[in-house]
This record gives structure tokens, C-alpha cells and sequence, in this order.
DNA sequence: CCAAAAGTGTTCATCCTACACCCATGC
DNA sequence: GCATGGGTGTAGGATGAACACTTTTGG
């Protein structure tokens, strides 16, 4: 692992995680971000982070973080990368380790956010972010993106019953652009996890489309 | 970034690289191991690693040790993760991010690496790696496969002239599995990447082959 | 001549895209 | 009736897998 003669030499490092917390509501795809705590640039918008502790794995990190916010324990994380630059951020030298999250923003705690001052931005129109926050969430999408190519994105995105326009506009929003309707259709019960229910959604359309929920992995 | 009032409060970590240093040499895919030089686990076989310093990127760090090993600084690193299980590194806890790197077995410096004591493996018959080193190889080929089916692989690994049935062969021991040779030079002369030189190598064949290159990128 | 690699062509299945078309119904 | 979304079908293009076939030449 090393070339050094013991451990004891080697500098030690700040090391955090922070988190893209995913979310999808009213045909947008979105971030929620937080006004920041401390200095430097107390007040300006960033990801929800924090220091990993000695005892703890990145993922437990990043875990405990989304725990405290959201109060779920049962969030996919997935790593996006390291980012590492000396100077990234402007107060001390952190490594920091990014981890996508997708969250239902109707099922989570909204008091515990609300508590933090966090807000959901679409992820067209997200303001500045500190640091180097802004690469983070712009591989964190391409990751989704990739995601929602090899495999039907929503379980962790959509209510518990949704029409298949809803996943459709899901993976428009995640695209950034239109997707056939016909095909998306095809495409998307090729895929076999999506069950029909037996009731229809009439609120979208004069005809009324039946919902369909997740099947169970 | 964070949830605590100054950054003072946290706890620092131990960071290291592990690069998985891939190389190509008569038919074989090959990682580059070390006998490990410190305790715990002195003598087992490890991939190259080192400390990262307070002044320098993880890039800059696997770029650092693979210098150090290879004489080269021009080399393609990918990240390909962070490893931070609490126990992973069986003497202190130590945070660990993988890197991949291809190089030429033929180009490098071969009197820097036995200096080392390094030794080429072929990755289908690896001895076996200390800690969490055999998940890094696994990953890292996952990243190289992920590469060659979007890109034409072995501008790295290649010797500058080579002939299709060489860049096939290379191809079939990243994917583990034979290539119809009809169709891989189809698709590896449609993606543009390569140069058809005038001249033929006839070692291989009675008929003769002709010389590719890759262009410049 | 024969074996073995070089190199080319053909067929078939699959997948995606674009788009036409009918259905149901609230307005 | 008509606009809107729901839902189905189809034609065309691209891609890749399987495989036949011809070329070249050392042994």
C-alpha cells in the first residue's frame, strides 16, 4: 500500500462527504442545497456535507448526513467521485467524496429540512454553489443519466402510484430534452418492473391512464 | 460543506492511492504488484500505493507513485473509487482511493521496477492481494471494459505500430472472451481512430499483416 | 497442396426513431 | 366537435452477431 517506512510520517487530511440529494416534483428535476453554516462564505448556497469520522466508512458518512436531513435511513447512495484539489475549498484543505441520493420530496421530513434552511432548486436554474459544489452535482447528473439508461429511474423519485407520463417526464427532466411518448411507453414495460394497477389516474387527461407502481426488486 | 461550527473539531485521516497499473504483453492483460514493503502484511503482494500529502491532489499523488515506479509523468490515470471501510487496511485506518493506469510494458523502465521488486501478473492468474486490493482490480477492469466497448483501447497499452490481430487480442483479454475477428476489424476501422501505415508485418501470418497506428487525438 | 491468418461481403435479428393512427372524454 | 393525452402499430435505419468466402504465402 505504501512506500513508506511506517504510517506515523504520513500527513493527515480533513476528509468529508457531500451529497447531490436528488429530487422530482412538478415535472422538475431538483437539488437541495443549504445555505451555509460556518466560514468561509457563510450564507452562500451548498451540498449537504460533513466530516467523516475515524470509525465510520465514506458510505456511513454520507448515510448519516442524509439521516439527519431527511430522517430516512434507507437511502441509495451511490459515489460519484473524489474531488481533491488543495485549494477547493477556501478555508482549509478537505477532500471531499460525493454521493448522489434520490429522495421522494413528498415522503421525507419536511420539518427537519426546513430546520436547516435547505430548499429544493430545479436543476436548471440552481444558483451559484461554493467550491468546487457545481462539478459535483454536474457528474453526479451524469451518473443519474447513465442510471436511468441502463435501467427505469423513479423507485426512489416517484409516489408510490404514477402514471407512465410521469416516468416519462422523470426522464425528460433527467435528459434535458422530449422523449417520444410511444416509445418511452415500449421502452419502459419492455424493462418488466413496472406492475399495471387496476385504477386510473383521470386528473391528467379527459381518457384517464392507468397507474403503475414499482415492482418489488 | 458542513454541520459543525469550525472546521478545528474533526477528525483527520490517513489518505492513500492504490493504482491499478495495467499492462499488455503476449496476449496477457496484466497488473504490475508489489511486495509489500512495511508491516502488517511485509512480503504479501499489493498493488503500488502511497500517502497523499497535504500540498497535492489524489491525481497528482497516483501521478507521484507511478513516476516513482515507472520514470514516466505522462501517464492516463482514472479514478475509479474511494475504498474507506474502517478496517480495510488491517494496520491503521486508512482512507484509500484507486487509480488505473496503462502503460506499455516494453517502454517503461524496467530497472526502476525491479528495483521495486514489481512483477507483472496476468490478471486471470493473480496470487493473492492483501486487504481490499483484489475489489480495486476487480473495479478497475470494470473501468477498462466500460472503455473499450466506447472507445478503441490500446493507444496505452500497444506498441506505436501493431497490427489489427494484436488490437483484437488485446480486446479479447480485457473482455475475457474471444472477438470474431471479421467483425472486431469492422468496427475497430469504423470508429476513425487509426492510421493504416504502408507497411505489412509478416511474423504473424504467411500473407502478411498491415501496420496500424493510432492517430493523434 | 495445405494450413493459417488477412481481408471482404452477406444475412439475420435486434433495437431505436419517427410518425401515423385510433380511442376516450371533458370542455 | 375538437383538443388532449392514452395507447397501439409500422416502416426505415443503425448496429452487431454469425458465418461464408476469397486472398496470400510459408512450409
Amino acid at each position: 500500500m505504501m512506500n513508506t517506512i511506517t504510517y506515523s510520517k504520513a500527513e493527515k487530511h480533513l476528509v468529508a462527504v457531500d451529497c447531490i440529494i436528488f429530487g422530482y416534483d412538478e415535472g422538475d428535476l431538483q437539488v437541495l442545497l443549504f445555505p451555509r453554516a460556518i466560514m468561509p462564505e457563510q450564507g452562500c448556497w451548498s451540498l449537504m456535507g460533513g466530516f467523516v469520522n475515524l470509525d465510520e466508512s465514506l458510505e456511513s458518512a454520507a448515510k448519516r448526513v442524509l439521516f439527519n436531513i431527511t430522517g430516512f435511513h434507507d437511502i441509495r447512495l451511490d459515489q460519484v467521485g473524489a474531488f481533491s484539489e488543495p485549494n477547493r475549498d477556501s478555508g482549509e484543505r478537505v477532500i471531499s467524496i460525493a454521493f448522489s441520493a434520490l429522495i421522494r420530496p413528498n415522503q421525507h421530513d419536511k420539518e427537519l429540512i426546513r430546520e436547516h434552511g435547505a430548499q429544493w432548486w430545479p436543476i436548471n436554474k440552481l444558483p451559484k454553489l461554493i467550491f468546487d459544489h457545481e462539478k459535483m452535482v454536474e457528474k453526479a447528473l451524469l451518473h443519474l443519466q447513465a442510471l436511468a439508461d441502463s435501467e427505469l429511474v423513479g423507485r426512489d423519485l416517484l409516489p408510490e402510484r404514477f402514471t407512465l407520463m410521469q416516468v416519462r417526464q422523470l426522464h425528460e427532466a433527467i435528459f434535458r430534452k422530449p422523449l417520444d411518448p410511444g416509445n418511452f411507453r415500449k421502452k419502459a414495460l419492455s424493462m418488466g418492473v413496472l406492475n399495471k394497477l387496476t385504477i386510473k389516474n383521470t386528473s391528467e387527461s379527459k381518457k384517464g391512464a392507468f397507474y403503475y407502481e414499482f415492482s418489488q426488486p
